[in-house]
DNA sequence: GCGGCAATACTCGGATAACAACTGTCCGAGTAAGTAAGG
DNA sequence: CCTTACTTACTCGGACAGTTGTTATCCGAGTATTGCCGC
């Protein structure tokens, strides 16, 4: 079980797209020479982005990619959403029902615990994401580092 | 991102292999029969908590596989660790220290914010596991059917 | 000088290969049981 | 009848292909800018 890494390059962006002054796009070719990214391969993760709400392309010179939402209102969980999908990362195949012993339907009308366990789990995993903001991540970065990246986004056309 | 599911076969081995009377072993065959599973593949799985020191192993006619601990001292995280790997699934690349603007190492000292949300999550997802033991599992299951289940393992040779 | 128009360059979007990991399978090494012979 | 050695059959263990998902890349569609021409 890994994440892909698409989810770090996601977060990232998003965050650095949470500090730019008064919604500027940033194009995907800004952000991925930002962090030293494959543009080619960063443009599908912000297309899943972009797909599922969480930013905004603007075609067009000028263009870009910025927030669709304020970043106090866009979660951690969202991005993670975004880039890897929804889908559970453990599905109960029900294999108590099948093979030599097994058990009839009519017992398994509550969920197996397995099953159970693995959704508590995977539940405080998505809670512990949903709690942290994007705004949040942003008043983490170190002063320093926040201004130069000020400095970087709004500097070279005042 | 999607777990392995021989994280399920795992985990529903360890619970049966508990309620094996006296500690008696299980072949994989007769796993593999009992939920329908592809022996060969199963194997493969077996063989890796074996290796992790959750099951243990007995060679020979009669033998098969037995939990290598009591069920009370195994924690449902011990098993998807053993089958999963203990590698995290999220690593932190470090790409805030490469490309254009990259943020020079000394200030760098904290791990990014990020990295230190997605390892919260972990943490609370690998806790919440560790709470649950294979003795609660079993404890779980529906009285009747653990008693068919009883009734299929020390039965047929009484 | 001003408005309209066309050319332009920049942006994202989807379709297309290369790689890796998970899934699935096989046969060989080792061992405990069962058996038969001998004492 | 008991002991002992052998045969046997069953067990796990590691090495070997197939398929799905992730990684990586390219070229085409669309749009705001920009320069130019006409009025």
């Amino acid at each position: 079980m890994r994440f892909s890494e698409g989810v770090e390059w996601g977060m990232h962006c998003t965050v650095l797209l949470a500090q730019a002054a008064g919604g500027k796009a940033l194009s995907r070719r800004a952000l991925a020479e930002h962090y030293g990214l494959p543009e080619a391969y960063l443009a599908k993760h912000l297309r899943a982005l972009a797909a599922a709400g969480i930013l905004r392309a603007v075609p067009g010179p000028g263009g870009g990619y910025q927030l669709a939402r304020p970043a106090a209102q866009l979660t951690a969980l969202d991005v993670v959403d975004a880039v890897e999908g929804t889908a559970s990362p453990f599905t109960c195949q029900e294999i108590r029902q099948q093979g030599t012993s097994a058990v009839p339907p009519e017992q398994c009308r509550r969920p197996c615990a397995i099953a159970v366990v693995m959704a508590q789990g995977q539940q405080a995993w998505r809670e512990t994401l949903r709690g942290v903001t994007i705004a949040d991540l942003v008043e983490r970065i170190p002063a320093p580092v926040r201004e130069q990246i000020r400095a970087k986004l709004g500097g070279p056309r005042p």
